[in-house]
DNA sequence: ACAAGTACTTACCCCAAAGTATGTAAGATG
DNA sequence: CATCTTACATACTTTGGGGTAAGTACTTGT
């Protein structure tokens, strides 16, 4: 959610890609090392923000959150929070996020046609 | 193709997830900016050096070498030259790297299925 | 002799994404 | 009353991907 300098060749290549490229567009909403993997947990049903933090170990509370509001802002995940305390937010997928389903599922199964081992 | 420093959680996170997830094992073979571009164009049939040049005007020389020698140590794509002079080099998909079509397709899919417009 | 074309290589710099660390609200619980 | 829990926020630092610019080898055309 950092700003973002306008004048820069490096951001007007990014954002002529995403403009101009379907990948690239999708490469913007879903790449980065978290992403991918805070959907694909997110596949299997929805879950708390602490459920998440635990399944994914390796990741910092301010990647969670700011990937997690990011997607909000693409409309790919559902925040839902019971007002209550301690708080009980979850996170789900949009119907835009249950549709890139395809995407990462084809991806698995390159993966696993190849070297991939889990 | 810099090299890599070793003791950073920067990068144990990614070869962690590369290894444990299979999401972020494709991603690390054809994330970044330029790779699905480089793919796309591909895609269309085998392409030389300076064509790819020419049809990706935004790419420096440099990122294109880069991930193309990077793909082809990833097996995506074959790279053929001729021993001539003026060079003659063309690179075109590798099976495998024929494979990511379903992926890229599913990705084009859903761009235009949003508010992607060409 | 000199420019032009092709496929690179190399050195240097910049910045945004990711990591580190610490803080906060508000009620539940002992 | 002090600590625990949950779901964040925020200041500061690091790093690696990408950009800029320049050079190289070898031949052909003028």
């Amino acid at each position: 959610m950092t700003a973002i300098k306008e004048n820069s060749t490096l951001n007007a290549n990014r954002e002529n890609n995403k403009a101009t490229c379907p990948v690239s567009y999708v490469m913007s909403k879903i790449g980065g090392h978290w992403k991918p993997v805070i959907l694909y947990h997110l596949m299997s049903g929805p879950k708390r923000y602490s459920e998440l933090k635990k399944l994914i170990p390796a990741i910092t509370e301010k990647m969670l959150i700011q990937h997690l509001k990011q997607m909000q802002q693409d409309v790919l995940v559902i925040r839902k929070a019971e007002n209550i305390v301690p708080p009980f937010v979850t996170y789900s997928l949009s119907f835009e996020g249950e549709e890139l389903k395809p995407i990462l599922d084809a991806m698995v199964e390159w993966a696993f046609a190849r070297d991939f081992k889990a």
